[in-house]
DNA sequence: ATCAAAAATGTAAGCGCTTTCAATAACTAT
DNA sequence: ATAGTTATTGAAAGCGCTTACATTTTTGAT
């Protein structure tokens, strides 16, 4: 069932009949019924495939992130295809497990299928190979980085300042008193390095130490958070609080701290990253730093809908996280 | 830059071009090799739209999930991606919140866009609208349904078997020497309708009390969890387990028996479903029936695969759960 | 050199729709 | 009734590609 069966069937051309699928005001109303009557009767569905050749635009975005599975990617990927659905869009859902090549294969098999932009969530650190194909791409569509940064034509960034909330982080635990801080940075993506930056100038302007194990490069996962705790104490390295770079690590350096009968937070201060629902699961409940997902989500669909709108968009947004205190610390 | 640029610029037709881009072994290596050229020279990226209006396919797929943050969810249709992905399909996301009338409307803008088969990921208990449109959709395209039930033409369902996942978990408490089990419903899929009838057998089966507050239905949830536990205690429901229908929900639980100063698994042991990753976050670590998320997936996806190639596929797959064991029980 | 068969290339139709422009129908005011 | 408007409708081109079929070129055996 094509758009000439229904034309011929309701006795009126096909212009008329993609008038009436499109709600142009100019059919009257008479012939409109003869059309949606045929419309109805046969369940026609029209073929977006053929529409979106001749407008160039499926209304579909794509949006990669690394690993759905994450809640913080989960979330964002979320509220993005939420937002999303409410404007006409569709998703298209890619894992590209943070590998730059599997990232690129993605936005070029985008390309092809001509999406009208592409929102990139969480971002290698720095990989060049990966910008320039990433500018290429921008040539095409406009793209939106979600906490990563790359300064170039058609891309816009919306960015977390991570940096500022592990600084937070740090400065909540020097008031408590804490002086030997650890931080276990689990990634290497844009977000990662923030942290870490924000960990080492909020440590420095407080004149607090920063030793050879200040800063643990570990797996991310319980199983990570483990091991780091575990390395901390097998160097005999003096420490009384710990922050990780995301709640998941955090967890694992609670347990391995309970099975050494270390007290939380009376022994150690443990503080997350993201406020997932995973901090309200542990024991005990885990303060950690909102980096504001949802919002970062929504300013991400907000900057592309104003791109295609013609509106003048800033080509970077920084969002403010917070600290939400729980009884980890 | 189309097809007809490259073809003049390379001096040959366009079916010639079409052929080097569709890697048709009939074009000789001389005018392959002018093509290329040509080809890389413009950064030629091939219109698939056009490509999919020919063919009658854009290599999609539809994913309809309930909410990709609940990571029951995210794992299935992250694994119902990379799977799709190596065999060259994208994925289209939607999240439908559980609302009938939602799923209706993302499956009309899917098939609009010529998706070329959907999955469906959890389904709302028969609701007969809803099975109606799911129905006409199969005649446009195959649909596997991932836990969740239909008869009809072109449909195909992949389901674990919730029920005996349960049933498990009662025979292993009963084993334990418990009697008074409580079972926490904190949904009404078409899986947690299953659940709960293989509590009721199973209870059944091993002549265990089933009373008023036997089974509860509840919220999804920590909160709900936390608050089946209050609402246990205030009605003086003698009780020696739990077992929830979502991790999450079990971990409500044991953060209000924890609460209350009640030992798990000492005074109350608790079991989860999912084996999510929450189920190794709480403390204890939680007891789960684990219904084998990426076999599902991976289930649905091969179906689907076949179906596509006209093999042969039963029109029901059943996968069979596991249970867990951990220090919650 | 010659001709049949095989390989390579080109021609043109068509996928199902939107949209411009022209044509027709329906009003309006005289 | 009539000319001038305006509201509806239709004809046809074109979006960028695939593919059946026709045509040309190459190859190989004589």
């Amino acid at each position: 069932m094509n758009i000439y069966n229904v034309a011929s069937e309701a006795g009126v051309s096909i212009a008329t009949v993609s008038r009436v699928l499109n709600n142009s005001p100019q059919v009257s109303e008479k012939t409109r019924k003869k059309v949606t009557d045929v419309l109805e009767k046969y369940h026609y569905t029209p073929n977006a495939i053929a529409r979106g050749l001749v407008v160039n635009s499926m209304k579909t975005i794509g949006v990669l992130t690394i690993d759905i599975r994450d809640l913080y990617y989960a979330t964002v990927a979320y509220t993005i295809e939420q937002d999303l659905s409410k404007l006409g869009y569709n998703v298209m859902l890619c894992n590209t497990g943070g590998d730059a090549q599997e990232k690129i294969n993605y936005m070029k098999r985008l390309a092809e299928k001509k999406v009208d932009g592409l929102i990139l969530v969480g971002s290698v650190f720095k990989d060049q190979k990966l910008d320039t194909a990433i500018s290429q791409i921008a040539k095409q569509m406009p793209i939106v980085m979600v906490n990563g940064l790359l300064e170039a034509e058609n891309i816009y960034s919306i960015i977390c300042d991570d940096s500022y909330g592990i600084s937070m982080g740090v400065a909540y635990l020097h008031n408590k008193g804490h002086r030997d801080i650890v931080y276990l940075q689990d990634a290497e993506t844009y977000s990662a390095q923030s942290k870490v930056h924000g960990f080492k100038t909020g440590m420095l302007k407080r004149e607090l130490p920063l030793k050879a194990h200040s800063i643990l490069k570990v797996e991310k996962g319980i199983n990570g958070g483990s091991m780091a705790v575990k390395q901390l104490v097998e160097s005999d390295h003096n420490f009384s609080a710990i922050i990780a770079g995301e709640d998941i690590t955090a967890v694992g350096a609670i347990k391995a701290l309970k099975a050494l009968h270390k007290s939380i937070p009376d022994d150690v201060a443990v503080i997350g990253f993201n406020n997932s629902i995973i901090a309200q699961c542990c024991d005990p409940d885990l303060t950690t730093v909102d980096n504001k997902m949802e919002m970062t989500a929504t300013g991400a669909v907000r900057i592309l809908n104003d791109v295609f709108k013609g509106r003048n968009v800033p080509s970077k947004t920084v969002i403010t996280p917070d600290l939400v205190i729980r009884t980890s610390s």
